[in-house]
RNA sequence: GCGCGAUUAGCUCAGUGGUAGAGCGCUUGCUUCACACGCAAGAAGUCGCAGGUUCGAACCCUGCAUCGCGCACCA
């Protein structure tokens, strides 16, 4: 065999295998077979996106969920695809006709901006897709979805027109959230509040029936004033009880409007007066309505002032606008005054710029299922990981409002609605609608609807569009959806709901038609400092680029050893660092094993009591890492799986296990060589599968390179607990190797304040009556590097002779402290260590209350501890008398 | 205003009632025959604050503080 490099280079590895995966179809779902069903549907990234950490975080999850179902003996169907992402993908398209062609997409018209948008999409799209393989994802990429696909946007369309036809969808002239910058409508989600420094302008408006008195009123947007139809106050509010009825002259587009008053007014708030704008404003809209005020709309879809009557401000954007009319109000002694001020307002997610309440003709969703939606949840049908969302999730399902579903852009499902034409070419609510998946039958006579659906009135139905009928019936419900938790209500409620209204199970019953059975809530990646990646702030590192340095494998394991459930990500670069250090570390130790000679046959539970007590030790401690991986996976505690591994390998594998048993590898005693050698192969075996859906090439190279496995050890079946408790005296040896680890600490620890270097042999002296012990100094030298280990029962030391304590008995190093004062200061601190304990330990036993309440268990785990530190004092006391 | 998280070593975080832990960083020693992407040893924490429950609290309860997130308000 020969030998394997130094370095394992996963940049040759990971594609190979990768490769080796796909010609295989590993990941080919098969409806068919007779295992019982896995499945994950992808949350699609958008079709133009690349890769983020949050996505690797979030696919790497997923993909130890896929692969370890594989093992597991799963039908596992990993269901991959893209979202268009409509006013995302638009937008992006917009910005590049206007620098490089200085065009909008009204120059171009519909079809041809549409034949863009598709250019566009051929030369960025699906660049993710591509990345996901990078990583290793095990996804079925035969199934792979888009939400544009001709069956898919049927199956969107045939959805709304049966909501429609139910009532739940309707068309109505509304307040809606308006983006001025894509220039559309908003669902209320789409909105963010973020505080604002601004002014809050006093202006004064003039009484129309009484010349001379003014009526004050605090506003933060002085240039809708053109629009106040009304002046309100609190229905109680004594101060201006007397002007209700009469009217107040509006000092921008000069007009007379009344004064009224409304409970939802608040009197502690400015001057307890409103200006009523019910164009601009969502609750001067309901304001509008109760007292049957006009509306008038002074802004462009842009968010340009459009009022011709005031040519100072007509055309200027709404912000030189504010500034413009706190002027012209300054200039004509209507301004009192300008306080600074800070309050939130509603942004646009996707433009980041403030949104605009407006009054429009828009599409809405009556949300059907919403108290089943809840109830599922609640009675945990569906789980949620953490389950402190499904409070956040109830609150939102509680308070929900109709879903504005149509949105001004061109990319995307057009909505299929017609209006009859009419000669007058405008429309409005009671225009004749014709809706339905087919055009009407005279389409000269109709002109259909020019918006788009949000993408998420596509993306809800995900978990079931993208299969087919026979796919459905074995793989839905899904699994387990793993996203990240803040599209919780654009995505996860809404799948829910979906699945409840439409009902694509296999049964009506309510738990076929859930779209999931769990769903996992990642954490949110964010940079050194915790804020969250953007592109803007340029603190998002290239996954490619971290795959490139570190490997999959090395980035996956990285990431997921410090994901906390239920907490944001801190990145850092060490951490990736430390994925690919352990990725070495694995592949050196097989190294090891590797130069031992082939793979031996395995080892029978019946041969376990010849082990060495090393290797029982090591066993134990796979036992116990096995138990508690199940146990953290049955949570999704991804970083305590990770982290039982990391430490099991390295600690207890390599620096223990591996480093005692060289004793019996390196001995010319052929049977305990080949024992200790089918150990590491047993160890290793278990191990490698334990970390394959953590890091799927590097151990399937090993796996491979060392022939553990017939197969691929991708459909190798998880390592199971070996029967241990049924070796005689387990746990005496158990013991014994912990006696002689902590000796050997012990011993280091001497070694080094006695400033031996470690590559120095040396002699020890152990001090005990256990003669069982001479079996193990050999063992016990390696583990020291002891030139010789002489076991004395009677020991005497020469004064000065550097000792430890140890389970053992005593350990000295032979030869004389070089400095006395010192090695004095060394026991001088470890007696009063130790007497300090033990009258913490005693005063607790002194302490008849903890004596009669405590469990007896830890009552006698004091005593013994007691006896122990007691113990040790006397044999310290004497050494350090010989010191003095 | 309501709700949800968090607060433990210099940093990032484990730790759910019984002796405070890991990795990184730091200090020291080591190219010893798997690994310097390594080995060994070490220093370092009144567990945010104040009460309470308990024989016993980092852990349970109450209040407070600070930071973060969501919802509502946002004239």
């Amino acid at each position: 065999m020969a030998e394997l490099p130094k370095r394992y280079d996963p940049n040759a590895v990971e594609p190979k295998w990768y490769q080796h995966w796909l010609e295989n179809r590993d990941f080919i779902a098969d409806p068919d077979s007779s295992k019982p069903p896995f499945s994950i549907v992808m949350p699609p990234p958008n079709v133009t996106g690349v890769l983020t950490l949050g996505h690797v975080l979030n696919n790497t999850i997923q993909d130890v969920l896929a692969r370890r179902a594989r093992m597991q003996g799963f039908e596992v169907l990993w269901l991959p695809g893209m979202d268009h992402a409509g006013i995302g993908t638009q937008t992006a398209v917009e910005k590049f006709l206007r620098r490089t062609e200085n065009k909008t997409r009204h120059d171009l018209g519909r079809e041809e901006f549409l034949r863009r948008v598709l250019e566009w999409q051929d030369k960025h799209g699906g660049i993710i897709i591509e990345q996901l393989k990078r990583l290793g994802c095990s996804c079925d990429w035969s199934r792979q979805r888009y939400t544009l696909d001709p069956a898919y946007a049927a199956a969107v369309q045939k959805v709304f027109v049966e909501l429609y036809n139910k009532g739940l969808i309707y068309r109505g002239r509304r307040m809606i959230n308006w983006d001025p910058a894509a220039q559309t409508a908003l669902s209320d989600e789409e909105v963010i509040s973020k505080p604002q420094k601004g002014y809050l302008y006093f202006v004064r408006y003039e009484i129309v029936e009484e010349p001379g008195r003014f009526l004050e009123v605090a506003t933060t947007r002085p240039e809708t004033i053109m629009a106040d139809t009304a002046m309100a106050f609190h229905p109680g509010d004594k101060r201006y009880l007397d002007l209700l009825g009469k009217h107040a002259w509006r000092p921008l587009a000069r007009d007379k409007i009344p004064i009224i008053a409304d409970e939802t007014i608040d009197p502690e708030f400015g001057t307890g007066v409103l200006k009523v704008t019910p164009a601009h404003d969502a609750l001067d809209f309901e304001i509008g309505q109760r007292h049957g005020l006009p509306i008038i709309d002074v802004l462009h879809p842009d968010g340009r002032i459009n009022c011709p009557a005031v040519p100072e401000l007509n055309g200027l954007d709404r912000f030189k606008a504010r500034e413009k009319a706190a002027e012209l109000l300054q200039a004509r002694g209507l301004l009192a005054k300008a306080e600074p001020y800070e309050n939130n307002v509603g942004f646009s997610d996707r433009s980041d710029v403030p949104i605009e309440p407006r009054i429009s003709n828009q599409w809405f969703l009556r949300y059907p299922k919403t108290k089943e939606a809840l109830a599922v949840v609640r009675d945990h049908l569906i789980r949620f990981f953490p389950a402190h969302w499904e409070k956040v999730y109830a609150q939102w399902l509680e308070n929900i409002r109709d879903w504005c579903i149509s949105r001004q852009v061109w990319w995307g499902h057009r909505i299929p609605a017609w209006y009859r034409k009419e000669k007058s070419e405008t429309r409005n609510s009671k225009s004749e609608i014709y809706v339905g998946i087919e055009p009407p039958p005279d389409p000269e006579n109709w002109i259909q609807d020019d918006d788009t659906l949000d993408t998420w009135f596509s993306s809800w139905l995900w978990a079931y569009e993208t299969m087919d009928l026979q796919t459905r019936k074995k793989f839905y419900p899904t699994s387990v959806l793993v996203t990240a938790a803040d599209i919780i209500f654009f995505w996860v409620a809404r799948m829910i709901i979906a699945g409840l209204e439409f009902n694509p199970g296999r049964s009506s019953k309510i738990e076929d038609n859930i779209p999931f059975n769990h769903v996992f809530f990642t954490s949110i990646v964010r940079d050194g400092q915790g804020r969250k990646m953007s592109k803007s702030l340029g603190n998002s590192p290239d996954p490619l680029e971290l795959i490139d340095k570190y490997g999959a494998d090395g980035l996956r394991f990285g990431l997921m050893r410090i994901a906390p459930t239920g907490q944001d990500i801190r990145f850092d670069e060490k951490q990736i660092e430390e994925g690919r250090n352990f990725a070495t570390k694995l592949w050196n130790v097989t190294r090891f094993r590797q130069m031992q000679g082939p793979k031996l046959d395995g080892l029978k539970p019946s041969s376990f009591e010849a082990l060495s007590i090393y290797a029982l030790e090591v066993l134990a401690r796979l036992n116990q890492t096995i138990d508690a991986v199940e146990v953290a996976y049955r949570e999704y505690q991804f970083n305590t799986v990770a982290q039982r591994l990391y430490d099991f390998v390295w600690s207890d594998y390599c620096d223990w296990f591996v480093e005692a048993a060289k004793t019996d590898i390196f001995s010319s005693d052929e049977a305990k060589k080949r024992s200790a050698l089918a150990v590491m192969d047993l160890v290793l075996s278990a191990t490698l599968r334990l970390l394959h859906p953590f890091m799927p090439h590097l151990t399937e190279e090993i796996w491979s390179l060392l022939a553990l496995g017939k197969g691929s050890i991708q459909f190798a079946a998880p390592p199971e607990k070996l029967p241990l408790d049924a070796v005689p005296d387990i746990g005496e040896k158990r013991r014994l190797v912990s006696a002689i680890y902590e000796t050997v600490q012990a011993g280091r620890n001497l070694r080094s304040v006695s400033k031996l270097p470690s590559n120095r042999k040396i002699r020890f002296i152990l001090r005990t009556n256990d003669n069982s012990i001479s079996d193990q100094i050999p063992t016990l030298s390696r583990l020291l590097n002891a030139e010789e280990i002489t076991v004395d029962a009677t020991y005497e030391a020469p004064g000065g002779t550097p000792v430890a304590v140890t389970p053992l008995g005593e350990i000295f190093l032979a030869i004389a402290a070089t400095d006395q004062a010192h090695e004095r200061e060394r026991l001088d601190k470890e007696i009063a260590r130790i007497e300090q304990e033990a009258r913490t330990v005693d005063a607790k036993l002194q302490n008849d209350a903890f004596i009669q309440r405590a469990p007896s268990a830890v009552v006698e785990d004091h005593r013994r501890r007691l006896n122990d530190l007691n113990g040790q004092l006397a044999k310290l006391k004497q050494a350090r008398e010989g010191l003095s």
